[in-house]
DNA sequence: TTTCGTGCAAACCTTTTGCAGAGTG
DNA sequence: CACTCTGCAAAAGGTTTGCACGAAA
């Protein structure tokens, strides 16, 4: 696993600043370890410097966004979420009834990926997938 | 295909009131034939009556949405689409490069929407799936 | 007549933006 | 020192809600 000063140096080699605000946000961006809200990261980094502002956070992550080094994906639930791009390639299914999470892996999407291409010479970003359903136990 | 009335009387049958707005929006949603918003419905709405509110389309789309009568499906945009629950599964392949779009057959998504459900437990609605990417003439 | 639904206005929530001052390279 | 980044405050969407009036059954 990269620790988060690797990421810390692209950000410098790509002629951006490297600020104690950016490095906290990299970090808690790092250990939450997927999906997490603009709003999550920001609770995490006030914990250290309760002064850091939720602009600043979104803008930071915009910034990791536009770098590649963090991906972010619609939920259906109104907010945004985050996780880095480093991370295995994974997909969500998300239970409309309960809000559960579960994570997928990248394989059962490689069928379909390659029939996407073989059929209709369609190279899809399967990157971060969000499916809607329903959830084992919210099933009737 | 179903007409709008058949619906409206779904309302009536579970004790709801059968009201010229609700009429209205229904068919607005019922005409569009897939992924219209709020505001879109709205402004169909209005048309015909200007006095109609926004917060009565959302009203009403909620109800909607508790029949099953209408799906939501958030395309990421910020802002929720609607589509009547009864049409026909279509699913699109867009090009993100030259704006194409390519129509997918479900039968592609079924083998996936088998296992997800064999293999998680999760019954996906993949009613109408939106997959980014690039076509064959824009593939490098 | 009794309830439910509507219009209006305001609140809410997430995300974005303008600006002046602080901090990085 | 020059220029970027930040905090603050306010704005900007989309969506929800409280309330009193109006309309459906």
């Amino acid at each position: 696993m990269t620790h988060h000063y690797d990421l810390l140096d692209r950000l410098r080699a790509q002629g951006h600043r490297l600020t104690p605000q950016r490095d906290m946000i990299l970090l808690a961006v790092h250990d939450a370890g997927g999906h997490v809200s603009a709003e999550e990261v920001h609770q995490q980094v006030l914990a250290q410097n309760p002064q850091v502002d939720l602009s600043t956070v979104y803008r930071t992550l915009e910034l990791l966004m536009e770098m590649g080094i963090v991906y972010r994906s619609d939920m259906g639930d109104g907010t945004s979420r985050y996780e880095l791009a480093e991370e295995e390639m994974h997909h969500h299914l998300v239970c409309r009834r309960c809000g559960q999470v579960i994570d997928l892996s990248h394989e059962l999407l490689e069928p379909l990926q390659e029939r996407l291409l073989a059929d209709h010479g369609f190279a899809a970003d399967l990157t971060h997938v969000v499916f809607q359903g329903l959830c084992k136990t919210c099933r009737p």
